[in-house]
DNA sequence: CCGCCGCTTCACAAAACTGTAACATAGGCA
DNA sequence: TGCCTATGTTACAGTTTTGTGAAGCGGCGG
């Protein structure tokens, strides 16, 4: 597994530790010391995934993150955080913000190493056009069709791109907030609810086209208080 | 380390070989000796690792490991690859597959083992972000689950958040003004005895899926005049 | 220009979750 | 033992959150 990962903190020992478990690793590692030189390079270097740090002066990992996830072009860049405490409000904030996971200080080499290549490795399938498939629905990306079962399920836009996000991650909960930021687009203004609404309608296409006979059922989970996630309930 | 392991092989005495090793090690065996085979267990079965033989007829090594990497729920699935030859090219184009490691036949059973135990620490921590577990009892973070022998638990937002905090500090006691302030928020103004309540919640629903036999017994201790702690009982 | 289609918001009902009060117990101590 | 305090539990009424039908809008193709 290959790729070329931007890497982004303040403090240069930090980064050269990271520079050096991804070089091992394989990678091709461009680096940054700011937020701006980032944004740059994101732009310019065209990495597979950027690293970065939670809190640096200037430009903050959030602020660049942000920026990144309404630029066109680093739409789609998968984005790891770094943080020097575990906190669940980080942890929390961070996923929200759109970063795709989420490392706390201090990590071992394994660790960061892992992570990248998961990452990595669960990106591509979204670039790469493959059939994703889960409980028996498929979603095929090249084509932009669903179906179950061989029939085609027809869906509107906004409840493609929802059902294909949760696709990605199955199980994962997703805040109202991340499915804005990554279906809208970051920077629109739209009601949380309207989030609510397209849900209904993908459950209603969903269970129109629900498997007739037993085995799992695939059902759009509602967590209170939090978001959605694509989860498979035993029949 | 325990774990779940597929095996997939198209010859009787290569499967066996395999079988016979890793059960000595202590994992628990599934067992496929074709391709469809394999990505049928490799769903239903829910293996933490599969080893998988690089030719076979029909559906060899290779297409079952693109099919895998594809479908969602197997897709952070490690995969090791056997082949019977070492050539450099046949391990350089398993990994771009997606295999995780890449054993050359014959080998050692100390060395199969060595190498699935090192897959499994690795990806352990990537699979997941860090699902907590405590007597038995798992909080997976990212799909907001909570589950005890494979059965899922639910819990309202503020049981849930007790609990994870408890749980990231097992045995540890927690004043009440502790876990106001962390699960409410300081700042808001509740009275004590509320977490009283949500206590008596949570260990209703703990108890309501309480191991059916033996081992530990997780419980949530009172301490009086104090606050409370997450702690595993003697039966 | 019309009509269809999908998106958003609104409104209202249903469901889930909460905090508090009240009452029952248990623990500690003189 | 008897009293006083801390904790366990339950019931309930108030809130908050969610599901969903329906209306309003705006774009686009015919």
């Amino acid at each position: 597994m290959s790729g070329k990962i931007l890497i982004v903190d303040d403090e240069p020992a930090q980064l050269e530790l990271l520079r050096y478990n991804l070089e091992t690793a394989g990678f091709e590692v461009l680096q940054a010391e700011n937020g701006a030189d980032a944004l740059e390079m994101a732009s310019a270097g065209m990495p597979d995934l950027l690293v970065i740090d939670w809190m640096m002066p200037e430009a903050s990992g959030i602020d660049v993150c942000r920026i990144l996830r309404s630029r066109a072009e680093t739409k789609a860049l998968p984005i790891i955080m770094l943080s020097a405490r575990g906190e669940e409000s980080d942890r929390t904030l961070g996923l929200d913000i759109g970063a795709d996971d989420y490392i706390t200080k201090p990590f071992s080499p394994r660790e960061l190493v892992a992570r990248v290549k998961a990452l990595l490795r669960r990106s591509r399938p979204m670039l790469a056009d493959e059939v994703l498939t889960f409980a028996g629905l498929e979603l095929n990306p090249s084509t932009m069709r669903v179906s179950r079962e061989g029939k085609n399920i027809h869906l509107g836009p906004k409840e493609y791109q929802l059902l294909a996000l949760m696709m990605e991650s199955p199980e994962r909960v997703f805040s109202r907030e991340q499915l804005l930021d990554r279906v809208w687009g970051h920077g629109i203004y739209v009601e949380d609810r309207t989030v609510d609404v397209h849900m209904s309608r993908l459950r209603r296409a969903l269970n129109a086209a629900q498997a007739s006979q037993g085995e799992d059922t695939l059902v759009i989970r509602t967590v209170r208080g939090t978001g959605y996630a694509l989860s498979r309930e035993p029949k």
